[in-house]
DNA sequence: CGTAGTGTTGAATTGAATCAAGTGTCGTGG
DNA sequence: CCACGACACTTGATTCAATTCAACACTACG
């Protein structure tokens, strides 16, 4: 597997605040940059102190290194504290299906929580830190604190609306459609974390967004290539510039 | 297809038999034959007692009635008690897209938590009966009966592996083995709540599974067709017969 | 510098969609 | 009870979007 780089998105065009390092284990919820987009919204000061004695800080993960894998023992959800993370299957045949991209203040395992296996294997897909936050604990914390169980609800209702949006994408749209919706997608994201929503760095590769999309890398590939001759977006590697933002929701819109 | 609106507290004073009917409005469910594979799940005696406090039977919908619509604001979750359901989502062009079947003991509704309006609409495939749980109440309750929130958690996070399982069957299967999948998932829910697992009636339209599972209507038809015509299935109309399970469940092996 | 992984592009192929024509089934009202 | 109309389904012919197969270019890194 491949070693540790430095994450493009420290030296990005739209710099973070300044705040505490995001690789920094030592950080607080409380004092989080992430705190607003993360697990403690609608949680009060006292509340976010509880949910942090509970959160185990680990080491940072190099590229390609794993979160977990399938068929481990559930124990944990984490938190993305920087960096990104894909999730996938490993299929009857061997072949890989990818079925999430994860990012700063999302939250990663809930795939565990019926079974108590991971029924999917979780990898960094840059130079990333989590937050751990072992399952048993933060049940019995949201026992105890009713907008922690209600904010966790939420997390996982939004997790199963997302994820029938992903159905409807799957189901009836075109290769093109399905890369803007993509691509729309990350940028939001990005925005969400204070980070630029028209120029962004994709950390998978062709073939991972591929699997995710239900294309083949070559038609991957093939799109971003006519979405840049059609002007509304510029490819240079791994790196995307959104040139013209209505025109791509247009592709979605009609 | 424009039909009333089911009334929420609707406590019909309906006379019914006095045995357990799985359409009578009066079972508990403490007596209720979904028990073990519905909501109370792992709860005692007491708690099932409490649940069921909570619970509103309603009178059942005939079918095409819609138990709500996209969005309408989110109150309750309902569990399916006797016939079926499906729910669906209008695309921007008008057509609808499926996002899901359900059957006696599946929980519906789920979609509306995190935002508090449903992001799809819902409609009986049949004469159907469901028991509505208010989800204010529910969160009110699972936060005294820790049982019921850990029951709750595992029931949300089972629509989230049966949705990544959704996802990596639209991105890379192919028609005949979509329906395969598909018709195994029947079959096993079909003996989960003890109705013959290999010959069982179809609710849904040939459209409508076409919708799920990323077809075309006239696919779908023709691929009933060729596992008919390979001994594997009989169709008669919506009549399924599973001949050879074995060989279908091997359609999917490799 | 060479190698492995990653990405692009072209040509041929194909699985499913689309277009089209017809049959079957069911519920309704006469 | 039957006739009618609407909807659901089947099957065939053709088209098309995406895959597959193939060759090559770029980049990163030991």
């Amino acid at each position: 597997m491949n070693e540790a780089r430095v994450p493009n998105l420290a030296s990005s065009a739209n710099p973070m605040r300044a705040r505490p390092c995001p690789h920094n284990p030592s950080v607080s919820c409380s004092s989080c940059r992430l705190s607003d987009l993360c697990l403690p919204i609608s949680l009060n000061k006292s509340e976010i102190v509880q949910l942090d004695e509970i959160i185990e800080r680990n080491r940072p993960l190099r590229k390609g290194e794993h979160l977990y894998r399938q068929n481990d023992e559930f124990r944990s959800v984490f938190a993305v504290r920087s960096g990104s993370f894909k999730s996938y299957v490993l299929g009857a045949d061997g072949q890989s299906r990818v079925t999430g991209f994860y990012m700063p203040g999302e939250i990663i395992g809930m795939d565990g929580i019926a079974t108590r296996k991971h029924g999917v294997s979780t990898m960094a897909l840059e130079h990333s830190s989590i937050c751990e936050i072992p399952f048993s604990q933060l049940e019995k914390l949201s026992h105890q604190l009713p907008n922690l169980q209600s904010r966790f609800f939420a997390i996982m209702g939004n997790e199963i609306v997302k994820d029938q949006q992903i159905h409807t994408l799957l189901s009836s749209y075109t290769a093109e459609q399905r890369l803007a919706s993509f691509l729309l997608s990350l940028s939001s994201r990005y925005a969400r974390c204070q980070l630029s929503p028209d120029r962004f760095i994709l950390h998978m590769t062709r073939s991972d967004i591929g699997e995710y999309l239900g294309l083949t890398l070559e038609t991957v590939s093939r799109v971003f290539s006519a979405l840049q001759k059609k002007e509304l977006i510029t490819v240079k590697n791994r790196e995307i510039e959104i040139r013209d933002m209505p025109k791509l929701r247009a592709i979605l819109g009609e």
